[in-house]
RNA sequence: CGCGGAGUAGAGCAGUCUGGUAGCUCGUCGGGCUCAUAACCCGGAGGUCGGAGGUUCAAAUCCUCCCUCCGCAACCA
């Protein structure tokens, strides 16, 4: 007996901080069509996905809302895993950072690491966002404010791990290039190669004191393991490694595929493998970075109201229909559109035209022509031959672009085929052929070969669509499951004669777009302004705490008159503005070349905090504060004094 | 020169690596058909492939320069 291939197949943990919206469902539903697929062509899989639950974010979030961080990523979890159901995904375990399986061997790999000289305890200083929990250095730092974010950071100073990453550098280089598919695709091998790689990789500090939220260190347990080494080894971990049970790892790693989104290539395109190599472990064989869901033109995000909500997406339009439109409308590997128009436009013409309306028609005749069920003396027609090479060459195509995960590809292939049984209905006219009686053979003989392509088709997107080819079969009255296995779309005429149709609901009824469209921005603004709503009570507790004169006494505010301002190269925001106050010039950076041009400035009487310590932004040191009020919608105005040629260097209080 | 992505018919995209008559879906116009979810089938119109140079017998595709748009703010795949 041979045995089977197996393949291993992973979604990345996603982090169980808030709600998961359409993007996360986008990688899940992609993953789970692969895995679908794989099983159908009879692999053994193991389909992973999870949740990264450590960190400082969480353990604020929690603390903020008074209970324990493992209560508020349950609570979260759970979410997801309902999720998750909804789309009928069919993951083969799921992993979650805070279970004793994981925690265990992430301490076991840590140590190694230790001890054999990977990891080495040092110290690191460094801003830190907390949102992205990144520490940057000084020069990567933005307006000196977290360049991904663009909040505040704070320095810290901490006792950490590093990780020699520096070491593997060059085995990771020469990995890459004799492995062109380890990173999918082409574009972001380049980008990894040419902005990290090349130039050079530092030590990674794998471990934090800032927080309490996370895996101990087990040899200095003041220490937590931070998220690379954490969440990253999930994909060993959930397959019992470095346990006395690590059946699954010795069958399944190593991985397939790691599918991610474009935005964490990098740590598992670079710092992952690095450390796999560190355990003396095989690398995944490729890392996938597909592309994001852009709303209206625009990222998904809270303020524009445009989060999407698969869950509401599914109650409204139905599990096959969503998971069709994600795999269909966007070219994987790339960014693509999600519009409400273009998601009912698929659901009309694709679903409901094509292929819901060749099912309901074909078996309507079976019904009207037969009364339910063809008979078996079948004549060949002049058409048949076509169909069939269509049939076969359709297959063949798709099996080829599946194993290179082009699923719209796959999809536009078997549409194609749809649209060709229509087409085939239409040659052999079969409301001429019944007026015929000597026909009727030639009649059933159609009606038989479009039976035997919805038959094809029920399989062919049966990794895309979990509910609907169950219910084309029941129409077409086929019962044996197997002739619906991958195999048997190869091998035309397996659809048995003189089956009994039976015509039941249409598979995707006809959507009313202008209706249907009202209805969703209906919805959407709702959405928008219940999200508004809570972010302003999140936003509530944020006051400043009350002050005592004191405390405002420490604040030294003047009024300078601005003598010179130009742009700060490379920056979008600053405003690099030469001050007098009194009979002292300095050199203070704004944030206001949005709102301000250098022209305005020139002249202006600002006020100015001036005891305020210098600070190094994109290389300028700026000294003292200009106060800006800023309104609802974020435009600034300089606060000025009233009367005209105010002497500067005057006190303000 | 901060990083990255993109500019191809009214809309959304493919084609660009590996130059050789510009393709798909939707929409639109016309025709056919009537079994079917006003669905299906056929045909037409519509593009100087962001701009300018260059290489070549030949450029959407290769090279150079330029322009425009988007992301790199709270969500985060």
């Amino acid at each position: 007996m041979e045995e089977k291939k197996k393949y291993y197949i992973t979604t990345p943990i996603y982090y169980p901080s808030d709600k998961l919206h359409i993007g996360h469902s986008y990688c899940t539903v992609a993953a789970d069509t692969m895995a679908r697929y794989k099983r159908l062509r009879d692999y053994d899989v193991m389909f992973l996905t999870g949740t990264d639950e450590h960190g400082q974010k969480i353990e604020r979030i929690a603390t903020a809302q008074g209970v324990t961080p493992q209560a508020y990523v349950d609570n979260i979890v759970a979410g997801i895993k309902e999720l998750w159901k909804a789309l009928d995904i069919s993951y083969d375990d799921f992993i979650r950072t805070t279970e004793p399986r994981h925690e265990k061997i992430v301490q076991k790999i840590f140590t190694k690491l230790y001890e054999q000289g990977d990891i080495y305890k040092s110290e690191y200083e460094g801003w830190y966002c907390t949102p992205c929990e990144t520490f940057f250095t000084e020069h990567q730092l933005k307006d000196g404010k977290c360049p991904d974010c663009g909040r505040d950071v704070e320095l810290l100073k901490e006792e950490s791990y590093f990780f020699r990453l520096s070491k593997y550098q060059d085995r990771l280089i020469e990995h890459i290039k004799n492995n062109p598919e380890f990173i999918f695709p082409q574009s972001r091998q380049n980008e990894m190669l040419n902005n990290f790689l090349i130039p050079g990789l530092e030590d990674l500090a794998v471990s934090r004191t800032s927080f309490k939220w996370g895996i101990p260190v087990e040899f200095d347990p003041g220490h937590i393991v931070y998220v690379w080494v954490d969440a990253l080894s999930n994909y060993i971990t959930a397959l019992g490694w470095g346990t006395e049970h690590d059946e699954k790892y010795q069958k399944y790693w190593p991985a397939d595929c790691h599918l991610v989104g474009k935005e964490i290539v990098r740590f598992h395109s670079i710092i992952w493998p690095a450390i796999l190599m560190a355990l003396g472990l095989p690398l995944p064989k490729q890392i996938f970075g597909h592309g994001w869901l852009i709303i209206d033109g625009g990222k998904m995000s809270k303020s524009k109201g445009n989060i999407v909500d698969p869950k509401f997406l599914v109650d409204k339009y139905g599990l096959d229909s969503i998971r069709y439109f994600l795999m269909r409308e966007i070219s994987f590997g790339q960014d693509g559109n999600f519009s409400n128009e273009a998601l009912i436009n698929r659901i009309n013409s694709d679903l409901a035209n094509d292929l819901g309306n060749l099912v309901s028609r074909t078996v309507g005749m079976v019904e009207k022509y037969f009364g339910g069920a063809i008979p078996a003396d079948l004549k060949t027609g002049e058409f048949d031959h076509s169909l069939i090479m269509t049939s076969l060459k359709t297959v063949n195509k798709v099996e080829e672009l599946m194993d290179k995960m082009l699923f719209s590809d796959a999809l536009s292939e078997i549409w194609a085929f749809i649209r060709r049984t229509n087409k085939y209905i239409d040659e052999n006219e079969p409301w001429v052929l019944i007026k015929d009686e000597s026909k009727k053979d030639l009649l059933a003989n159609a009606l038989y070969n479009v039976c035997e392509s919805i038959r094809i088709i029920s399989v062919l997107i049966e990794p895309f669509m979990p509910e609907t080819p169950a219910k084309m079969r029941e129409q077409i009255g086929i019962t044996d499951p197997e002739i619906c296995k991958w195999e048997t779309t190869k091998i035309w005429g397996l659809y048995p004669i003189c089956t009994p149709v039976k015509k039941g609901a249409a598979l995707f009824p006809r959507i009313d777009v202008k209706k249907e469209l009202a209805e969703l921005e209906e919805a959407m603004k709702a959405a928008q302004a219940a999200s508004v709503a809570a972010q302003l009570a999140e936003e509530e507790p944020e006051k400043k705490p009350e002050i005592t004169i004191d405390d405002f006494d420490k604040i030294e505010l003047k009024v300078g008159v601005v003598l010179a301002s130009e742009n700060v190269k490379k920056s979008k925001k600053l405003l690099k503005n030469t001050v007098k106050i009194g009979n002292e010039e300095r050199i203070i950076l704004s944030g206001i070349s949005q709102h301000y041009t250098p022209e305005e400035m020139v002249g202006k009487r600002v006020v100015v905090v001036t005891n305020l310590a210098p600070r190094k932004m994109m290389g300028e040191v700026s000294h003292g504060m200009i106060l800006c009020a800023e309104d609802s919608e974020g435009r600034l105005s300089l606060i000025t004094p009233q009367r005209d040629e105010f002497e500067d260097g005057s006190e303000v209080r």
